[in-house]
DNA sequence: CTCTCGGAGAGGTCAGACCACAGTATACAC
DNA sequence: GTGTATACTGTGGTCTGACCTCTCCGAGAG
């Protein structure tokens, strides 16, 4: 029988700081990029020890939540929202994350939101796409420069549907999967078909089509999968009782919200 | 400019910890669920403080990677995994994060999980979900316990597709949502609508139907949205600058070619 | 004007003492 | 013998306060 019991194992003086600067961020005192005080005058103004404070400060900036910079302070994360690239190795190595599976993860959330974006986006984000496929465009070779080009892309995408969560999900997953791409696009070939890909992207969320949008998403990464010559379902017993499909989730497409 | 760098913030010896004890996992010399030695030792075999001990574990302990329990010890994580509830509600009040978000990511994540499921369940699969089923329709006339069936139910269905990130996403958007749903159930009065829609979903994953599961949960999710009386898309000016003219960004095209 | 160096401020680490909690062994009463 | 109270032991939690290292920046040298 699982527990459904909450942990609770946070530590009195931790949970104490962390819930005092969530305070803080939740009634707007701190805002996203702010300095906090130094440790020491903070930790005197909360009545407890530098070093409690510090496990604090530690908890949050594990989460992404704060940002520390020897010798220089303590900040309020700024950047796009991401739930922890060390968690997401850190789990990948306890419970064994495939390639095929970030992979189908991507799939799922970057269609849907190609979908969403061509609804929602607004003209800074065709804006802000349209300088991306530009710029893509421009690194067809420089296998580098196009790779951030092409996180630019899609991570603008992703933030045009307005929400947050999908965001952070979606930066959660190319940020991981940032380092075995950086790998694979150097001795890349066809980088000019998948800035065609994105042109064509860019041109089905600006046509408000989002049948479209998720269709050349879908396609794009299928394309980019096969690129990176990534197998889907890594061998060994985890094959067995699956009927597995060898199309990678074929039915993505009555989820438009 | 957006920066690519990595942060590589994180201080020498609290990475050194890390690192050491994603080696042990990764070797397989730590299992979830294993002890991890006294801190005093510990700290000593590593040749550190034990205070630097003490960030490292704080951090992989902010990350839901270690479980540090007061007065016994300190464990490698051994439950379903998931992002940090914590960090998921911090980054809420960070980034501002609304009801109606989460349900989308919730609409997207399940239907495509219960389409999966539906192809790859394997027998274990089905009968715990029938079992979870059964104890669902046992519950109609008991909210509290209903719950607990109804969200193992979904975390079942949630490992049948045989993919951990999806499982872990999952987890992470339902363990942020028990509470709202704990105070909502209360005074719920169709359950028995909603056990029948989990039968129905168990169903039609074990017919193998993906098209239905994800039909059927996509129904399900929606009811239970309306139910808890969430505004979707709390619309406001989002909506509205969808009519623009296309002219502005119109230039943009041409540079993209 | 440019370069170098040193100080100030902030975080990083250390050592060791002491507190608090959980589990178990022990002792005493019945 | 049973049971409950008590003490002990192991392990994490917190505190102090000194000292190290990194950044930044400004004063002075060239």
């Amino acid at each position: 029988m699982p527990q459904m019991k909450q942990d609770l194992t946070d530590t009195q003086r931790t949970m104490q700081v962390v819930n005092h600067i969530r305070a803080l961020i939740e009634n707007g005192t701190l805002q996203p990029g702010d300095k906090i005080p130094p440790e020491r005058e903070f930790a005197r103004s909360l009545n407890i020890s530098r070093a409690s404070l510090r496990t604090g400060i530690g908890y949050l900036a594990a989460m992404g939540v704060m940002k520390v910079r020897h010798g220089v302070g303590t900040f309020v994360a700024d950047g796009p929202a991401e739930f922890g690239k060390a968690s997401f190795s850190l789990m990948g190595a306890l419970h064994g994350f495939q390639s095929w599976q970030m992979f189908e993860v991507r799939l799922i959330l970057e269609s849907n939101l190609a979908a969403l974006a061509a609804k929602r986006a607004k003209n800074e984000h065709h804006t802000a796409l349209a300088e991306e496929v530009a710029e893509i465009f421009a690194s067809v070779d420089k296998p580098t420069d196009f790779l951030i080009h092409d996180v630019l892309f899609h991570r603008i995408l992703s933030q045009a549907p307005g929400n947050p969560i999908l965001a952070a999900l979606m930066e959660t997953i190319t940020s991981a999967l940032y380092d075995k791409r950086r790998k694979t696009v150097e001795r890349s070939t066809d980088l000019r078909e998948s800035a065609e890909m994105h042109r064509m992207i860019y041109r089905a969320v600006r046509a408000r089509d989002s049948v479209e949008a998720r269709r050349l998403m879908e396609q794009h990464l299928r394309m980019a999968q096969a690129a990176q010559g990534m197998e889907r379902s890594t061998t060994q017993k985890a094959t067995k009782a699956n009927a597995r499909p060898e199309t990678l989730t074929r039915d993505l497409d009555s989820a438009s919200v």
